[in-house]
DNA sequence: TAAAGATAAGAAACCGGTTACTCAGATCAT
DNA sequence: ATGATCTGAGTAACCGGTTTCTTATCTTTA
């Protein structure tokens, strides 16, 4: 029917109106516009099937209706649902999200910041971001609304701010372990730098301090998030000869690799061997055996930051911006059975 | 420091030049900038922090450097990898992406079409849509650029696409279990409506056909795209007595569900009933049993139809534009092992 | 040394919107 | 009937960029 996009200009000449005109009923303002001015405008927008720029209306108001999203990697499986939390909070609002990887890079992950900068977001969250803190600083003064999730930080470096307690998470893993009884607890975890590794290191010290006992820098393995590693954490230990009685893990992904190699070189979980996982990402009830883990509620945190974000975007007081979620422990068929098992629910 | 963005207004007044050359600096165009000059005004856009404004800039070049990125469920296992296919490639041209859910409903997908176009993307694309070819027909007069993932559709409805043969899908996958014997195959199916799943049902008439069996209407379902869809299937057909000898579904959840369920009930795979998925997510071979499933390469797919859309977007030619590649059928543990199991890689 | 050509940089129009300000005509109270 | 108030609609400036056109200055060449 027609050949190209319309401007507000030529839908204001065809109705002989002016722009402003055309503006107003648009943006249906309550004053200004006769009922049958808007009305005739109305059904020229619609005849011409117009649709209004809405990057000139951001340069404008100077508000783009849209925020960023960035995470280490869209495509492990723990992503997914906080994209989701997100996203779909976003749209009830109208807003837009732009989804972006830093593939656990802190450059990559500058990059991405700097790149929605430019695109003028009216707001960014960032999920377990590996920049350190005087990046993180000098990145304020751009003054772009800022939400982190999975990453708690002290709050000058972000608007607000959500997660777990990974201390407490590695620590809730670690002391259940070796309160069993197991006396070598390895640690696998995923990258190395993110803040959430280092907590739950922070945790897994503590709960040995705790008992007394020393932590074994050899027990202590650094790869990355996913399935594969796991399986490769498991070949290192055991092809180097590293005796071990449980393991607790960065990510239930970790997990589910660590098991699945242990029962692939003939070791029972969880009679030989018991593993903790990390996230309780929904796999870890269909995989088999089902997955001990260490929870927390992440679409409901991830709305939580984007509902939180909004409201520092629209001015409005944020309370309680930053906060931290207490990880559960989710004891399942990778740890043995206990009778003090449900002091840790 | 400083206390809000500068414009290039504001740059060009502070080192005394004219919001042309600086225009020109930050584009460094080839001509017009004398070295000296060009020197200071990057300086002082380097002390300003200053960053230009891309919608600005996108509204004078009409191109905003966004491309939209429609799918049914970001959390759904089976969408993260495209995701990352689209962005990977998307992150090397300079381009960000939109991404927004359409759940499997029509009115939301032409719904967050529309947002795209206001967003004024530079390109869409659309993964498993849900639109009827009369939407589409009608979309297309927004001229813009639409790549298609996963649906397979007559050209004149996007600028390219990519998706597997669905119907041979199916039907290799219904023929395979039929072949084997059984003579009861159920087909579960995900979200009603896509065109997916309407031509893998294609394929599983034509395999009947084939072997001279009638095809039975209570042995075809319709859910979602879920594991817990799949565990309910099971439950459906055995709390109804309908009896079965194999199952071939929509998706790899579905089929996890549905092994995980069937086990659950006491029913051995793939002794008692064969299975076969549809996908070959990672996850096929961290479930226990390994699944057998219909495999396409949707990492490739995806960065695929994400480099012809660019293509598109950039006016070259676009040889190939509407491509179908063939899914192979992966054997592992959820089907019985047979000597011509080799004919169907 | 003068004419021709190249180059650096500015002025101004433009992209597609929003919005403060203005004003003419209608409505109202007196 | 008259002045005050309201209201519909237009004008023009603005948002932050790009780009065409023009001009002043500097080289080059004859």
């Amino acid at each position: 029917m027609e050949k190209r996009k319309y401007s507000i200009a030529e839908i204001a000449q065809i109705c002989g109106v002016s722009k402003a005109t055309v503006s107003r009923v648009i943006n249906n303002s309550p004053s200004g516009v006769g009922e049958k001015t808007r009305e005739r405008v109305l059904q020229t927008i619609e005849k011409m099937n117009y649709r209004p720029n809405a990057l000139a209306r951001s340069v404008a108001t100077s508000r783009s209706g849209m925020v960023g999203l960035i995470l280490p990697d869209v495509s492990n499986f723990f992503y997914p649902k906080i994209i989701r939390g997100v996203t779909d909070y976003m749209d009830t609002k109208g807003y837009s999200v732009i989804v972006a990887n830093s593939d656990y890079n802190p450059e990559q992950e500058a990059k991405q910041l700097l790149n929605m900068i430019d695109k003028r977001v009216d707001g960014i969250i960032l999920c377990s971001g590996v920049s350190n803190r005087e990046f993180l600083t000098q990145f304020r003064n751009y003054h772009v609304p800022l939400g982190l999730v999975g990453r708690t930080f002290d709050s000058s470096l972000s608007d607000t701010g959500i997660g777990g307690d990974n201390v407490l998470g590695g620590y809730k893993s670690a002391s259940y372990l070796l309160r069993g009884g197991n006396r070598r607890v390895v640690y696998v975890e995923g990258n190395p730098g993110t803040s959430g590794s280092r907590q739950r290191m922070e945790g897994y010290c503590k709960a040995h301090r705790e008992f007394g006992l020393p932590v074994r820098e050899e027990l202590t393995l650094h790869g990355d998030y996913s399935v594969e590693y796991g399986r490769e954490a498991v070949d290192f230990l055991l092809d180097r000869g590293i005796a071990f009685d449980a393991i607790m893990t960065g990510s239930d992904l970790i997990a589910i690799g660590i098991v699945s190699q242990l029962q692939a070189r003939g070791i029972q979980v969880p009679e030989e061997v018991e593993v903790i996982g990390f996230d309780n990402i929904e796999l870890t009830t269909v995989f088999n055996p089902h997955l001990s883990t260490v929870s927390k509620p992440h679409y409901d945190m991830a709305q939580h930051v984007a509902r939180q974000l909004l409201r520092v975007i629209e001015g409005k007081p944020v309370p309680l911006a930053h906060t931290v979620v207490q990880p559960r422990l989710v004891l399942r068929e990778t740890t043995k059975k206990r009778d003090y098992d449900r002091e840790y629910l």
